[in-house]
DNA sequence: TTTTGACATGTCAGAGTTGGAATGTCGGCG
DNA sequence: CGCCGACATTCCAACTCTGACATGTCAAAA
């Protein structure tokens, strides 16, 4: 009965509250800026949903309000329940996620445009991820890396984001050659 | 004016559709196939949506019923004005898509786990990665490449996948071995 | 002939997401 | 002292997406 009613699959941004909650209180304030730095390429969040959810979360009993500061702060701890509910989802099997990407999207309806067209996109999306990588190692470079726990785990999400990348260059590289080929 | 509303972002949905249509007219159940086969793991749609954004579009004079058929049936066909907003779409810079990714949110907590655990949520991961590249080498043996564009396409969609499922898996494999590293 | 299954469309409630606006407080700098 | 910028919360309108429900038609097999 207590655990969160509306349940399974989304909701996501519950557990990453909890997530950032469970290494030290946080008033909403502070967990936005979270969700600007490290997690802004995982999890996306916008101030009416961190505050909606602060609010759920604590009428739900998995967070409590641990104590009022200066402004009208108020600092929210995860609760033991919270807890729980943190480790039952960490450990839960993670369902096949079906992602849309817009960017296979366009490639399924590439034969609409002219073979120069079609050529020019796939172009633009090699560097497109060349980009990104380069963003990456830029991020790379300017963490200190220290050995807490926290960075650890940035550093595995750090690696599969310039491995993404350069899985996208390559491809799209591939698919330009792929075009050329079929085109003759 | 008569560019659909509620521009930029997402809504790719439309697109979708009137890729679908620009190869030839289809009613909304002809398209829902499309969905649940060629589309499924690019772009998924339910019937409300797929129905719904039929409306949409004919309002908006993108499409228009161009044959009624025996059970209700309405078969729609794409306009000239629809026929540029899909090249509008795919000539125009897709904007760097900010995924979210439960998986990598997990990663992001993975602290909160006995190292145990988190390894076997990332062999897990590895796993389903793995699992995921033979159902789509499957379908590679499966569907019969014409030459037609159509299947050019989808190959170049295909290859995406199979890259991806094998760039997950490594990273995850290697994943495992960083944390038992830095566990010492 | 009856019944089943494929064809076919439509509506709805609820959750999630976005983006913006409105409001107010405190600390420190000039 | 007065003001600005950072701190801090709350509310809202609009849209998307999901999943379920509701309804009806036609063709062919049993």
């Amino acid at each position: 009965m207590s655990t969160v009613e509306g349940r399974v699959d989304g909701m996501s941004l519950r557990h990453a509250m909890l997530g950032l909650l469970a290494d030290r209180p946080a008033s909403g304030y502070d967990l936005m800026k979270r969700f600007e730095t490290s997690l802004s390429n995982v999890w996306p969040a916008t101030q009416s949903q961190v505050y909606g959810e602060l609010g759920k979360l604590t009428k739900a009993g998995l967070l409590e309000v641990a104590a009022e500061g200066p402004r009208g702060r108020k600092e929210y701890a995860i609760t033991d329940e919270g807890r729980e509910e943190l480790r039952r989802w960490l450990t839960e099997a993670a369902p096949d996620p079906v992602r849309r990407s817009d960017v296979l999207l366009r490639v399924f309806f590439l034969n609409h445009l002219t073979p120069v067209e079609a050529t020019a996109y796939l172009m633009g999306e090699a560097e497109r991820a060349a980009g990104q990588h380069q963003a990456l190692e830029e991020v790379e470079r300017n963490v200190d890396w220290g050995d807490d726990p926290l960075s650890v785990n940035g550093r595995l999400a750090l690696e599969y984001g310039l491995r993404f990348m350069a899985m996208r260059e390559e491809w799209a590289r591939w698919a330009v050659e792929e075009l050329g080929r079929t085109r003759r």
